[in-house]
DNA sequence: ATGGTTGGGGTCCAA
């Protein structure tokens, strides 16, 4: 079972560059975050024309949302509110006995101090209110899988400067703390990681404001695969799907898929 | 230290 995510900035605009993807890597299931796009408008025959009959989707006017599109059938799927708010942010299903996970933790602004900034202090409760709710509904032993755009590089070469980026949103050590504090709780086992060693880099979204992404190679690894212990022994490959970055018209992130045998 | 780009919806906000 192939896992995708991909923040792709505008799913309306960008599903054309989606189903390349699913032609390039036959994904089973595509988690897509900041789809922007009300659920009456959401592009679904295009992705069911894929194969992708299977669709979850949970989205709003301009901001935010997320989708779940896949070729395996689902026996249940959820919508979940973060913090309080109705932001399209978290949604589920359960397929083949594994609940994944689709998860867009806020990006939480330029500042990072709670007082001085609202979604700064929206996006560290949101990790918080993630690490205590996935610690109520499930157990180290029950298999699940949390995937999206988690907006926290935590380690050290998750970006491309560790010292430089201590004082910018995504890696400064408060978010970064608060995210490892999540992933401890049930014991998640990072899927990329367990691929590529702690000590290389690896970055899964360049900015646009960095025109020749590639030769500065400034990026981040925002995007994650996280899975409970039952499926570390399930997993088989992972992909960073780099090229997408140079696309026209691309997505500053870049899909990121891990294979379980499942 | 600063500004750099993109998408959506509407002449600015969030990323």
């Amino acid at each position: 079972m192939k896992i995708l995510t991909w923040n792709i900035n505008s799913v309306r605009l960008r599903a054309p560059i989606v189903v390349d993807v699913m032609r390039e890597l036959s994904p089973d299931i595509v988690c897509l975050q900041e789809t922007k796009c009300p659920d009456e408008l959401f592009p679904s025959q295009i992705f069911t024309d894929e194969g992708y009959t299977h669709q979850h989707f949970h989205g709003m006017k301009s901001y935010n949302g997320v989708c779940i599109l896949s070729k395996i059938p689902f026996t249940k799927k959820d919508v979940h509110h973060r913090v309080g708010r109705e932001d399209c942010r978290h949604i589920a299903v359960t397929a083949k006995g594994v609940d994944v996970h689709n998860l867009y933790i806020p990006a939480g602004g330029d500042i990072p101090d709670v007082e001085q900034n609202d979604k700064f202090a929206h996006k560290l409760d949101f990790v918080d209110e993630c690490a205590a709710w996935f610690k109520d509904q499930y157990t180290a032993k029950d298999k699940v899988v949390a995937v999206g755009d988690f907006n926290i590089a935590p380690l050290e070469h998750d970006v491309w400067s560790h010292k430089q980026l201590l004082g910018v949103v995504s890696h400064t050590p408060i978010e970064v703390e608060k995210l490892t504090r999540f992933y401890k709780s049930l014991e998640w086992v990072d899927g990329v990681r367990h691929f590529v060693p702690e000590d290389q880099k690896c970055y899964t979204w360049w900015s646009y404001r960095n025109k020749d992404w590639s030769v500065s190679n400034r990026g981040r690894r925002l995007d994650h695969i996280w899975v409970t212990p039952p499926l570390k022994p399930k997993l088989k490959s992972y992909k960073i799907h780099q090229i997408a970055r140079d696309f026209e018209k691309p997505s500053d992130h870049v899909p990121v898929m891990v294979e379980l045998a499942i």
